[in-house]
DNA sequence: GTGGTCTAGACCACT
DNA sequence: GTGGTCTAGACCACA
């Protein structure tokens, strides 16, 4: 279910976090939906339990989920879906600042988003 | 001359070699410029010499200084700013994959671009 | 595992990237293993354990490992054999390249190639 | 008449002197011919006279040139040539060893040289 | 346990 | 003066 890259710099329990975050915003998990124990899903992605419980842990604490003793963890119900999005979008602009002091030209930002639209909705490579 | 922020989480090197990116990318730093001595800047930060030793010793790496044994430290003359650039760019569009990923629609980042660039904003609080 | 000279003016930290390519290159480091820790390697050798790091540093920038914070240091697995291979002969026609100016002649190298080929030479001396 | 790359990772008097080397070797100095003085080397290139003086001492050291007090420096009249493609050589039988190690094929070595030797006698870019 | 970062202070080669 | 290297020893985050 989640995607681990070893070899990326950001810790694994970031990136749990990250994915987590992202299948909450797609809808592919819902509010109240079960997350998997810790355990097993330390065991299925071959980990430490201490890592996943950490990605929880924060998770938790930035509202994302909540978690019920002796039960589990579950997505919370609150509106996540509207707070992902404003966080993406001030990333959005923070990095339009950044081209805009860069001297990028606009037009060239525009339509890297029209063709991006318009095509596929492939993931980029890195 | 540089600004470091104690309270961001990246390491002191990393935050001084962005700067220093910055810096030739918006031509404050040319092409041959001599960048401050290690010791000089070190002592002008309160840091210690090996962190700037450091920065500098990765963008040589990387291809946006050239340094001299025994004269200091210079901005490359390749066409870093293309360069810097490119990766701003790259970056963007990343970002537009994923708010299309997450369903933002297409006018509300041409318009916040639109804002941005007319407006002549300076900085979004982190 | 790994030799140093100290009497050898390349630094420490280039010995050991140096032999650690080297073995990658003989396949006696493959894809994936995992390099001994700074810290053992550092013990073992009677050096300081920032200097493995800054050989382990360089050899990421590079690609030829990749580490993983917490857990050790490893082997690429892309194609770093070619690399290497590609590296050498390059060295080799630069070496040819000066012969030429300097009029040796082309069969004394094409006899000591064979010698050396066919007798299987270990080393020369320094 | 030298050309000097700051750029270059080795020291400026080294540059120097490999090309010295490299021009008696060539034949443009001859035995007996005098070098520049060092204060007049120094100025056409603009480096320090302390830099000029350490490469001619060295070279000196090593038997290339002679110096007399109050005349200049001259390159000496033993036989330089043959030690000069004397180490050359010792340098390509290195390189054919590590190659020999690598497992390069004997017929690509032997193909370069053919072609090297055959083509032009352009410098490689580095 | 691992690597990453940083400091303090030293010595060296080069200019 | 410059940068390059190395040591000793510290603290941190991650697994």
């Amino acid at each position: 279910m989640f995607m681990l890259n070893p070899q990326d710099k950001a810790p694994i329990f970031a990136q749990l976090k990250k994915q987590i975050i992202e299948f909450i915003g797609l809808g592919i998990l819902n509010p109240n939906d079960q997350l998997p124990s810790v355990r097993s899903l330390a065991n299925e992605l071959g980990i430490n339990p201490n890592t996943v419980a950490k990605a929880y842990q924060e998770l938790e604490l930035q509202g994302y989920v909540y978690t019920v003793a002796g039960k589990g963890c579950f997505v919370s119900q609150v509106n996540i879906e509207a707070d992902i999005q404003g966080n993406k979008i001030k990333e959005f602009k923070q990095v339009v600042m950044d081209c805009h002091k860069f001297n990028i030209e606009k037009e060239l930002l525009i339509s890297s988003i029209e063709s991006i639209y318009e095509g596929g909705m492939k993931h980029a490579e890195n």
